[in-house]
DNA sequence: CAAACCTTGACACAAGTGTGTCAGGGTTCC
DNA sequence: GGAACCCTGACACACTTGTGTCAAGGTTTG
């Protein structure tokens, strides 16, 4: 099978290996392991370690901000109650008609429970 | 007029004057000046110095995730990189028939451009 | 005009992030 | 079986975040 080692993945992906742990520690790439412990690299990871790469390098952001990003996405009440606190920084009142606002505090709670119920479906 | 000085404006929200300052920094709460330089809080300000403690408290999240999820919500170019970024990762194929996933593609590149022409409208 | 505010800037410090290196001990492979 | 890898854990360091405090100087107000 094509899995690399964690010198191989760094020498192909442009990570040290130290910091090929540090990401798994952070969550964002985790790769398989052997039946002794050792953590396989698929070509998946890899592609996944090189566009990540250039993400952070592309926009200048950290780890964590990624994972803070993760964990957006992945908590709907965390995700909305963000988003409401910035939404109201960003108000123009004269920008949205009463009815558009509304609509849009409705598909909000709609979206709310979507997600909710995404995530609860395991 | 009802505006607050930095002092007053600390006691009743619960943040120290250094914090407010650093706050403001961060670009979370940005209060007016008077013609001399003073930090005024108005009620607007103040409510949101208030939901920003119980939001950070809440979810046991820093000042600069929320910067960084204002960052988010500012640039469609980030976060259609993050999104597709982390997308990937829970991607599971069997979940997503291929044309509901095209469809999503198209939906993703048409809130693109919407989020762009929106920023462009100054 | 002096007390009690305000401003910015700096020093200080704990905790978190990002990264290297090294130690002690297991695994793979020629 | 020894070289060359892998593992985890720890020490170390620079930088950022979040806070406090203090200094030097402007503003407001009784």
């Amino acid at each position: 099978m094509d899995a690399l080692t964690i010198h191989e993945a760094a020498e192909t992906t442009g990570w040290s290996p130290r910091m090929l742990r540090y990401v798994e520690r952070v969550g964002l790439v985790e790769p398989a392991r052997s039946p002794s412990g050792y953590r396989l690299y698929g070509p998946a990871e890899l592609q996944r370690l090189r566009t990540l790469r250039e993400l952070l390098e592309a926009h200048d952001i950290g780890l964590s901000d990624l994972a803070f990003a993760s964990r957006l996405r992945r908590d709907p009440v965390l995700r909305e109650a963000t988003g409401a606190w910035l939404e109201a920084k960003a108000e123009r009142p004269d920008d949205v008609p009463a009815a558009d606002w509304m609509r849009w505090e409705q598909d909000k709670h709609q979206r709310l429970l979507d997600a909710a119920a995404l995530t609860a479906t395991h």
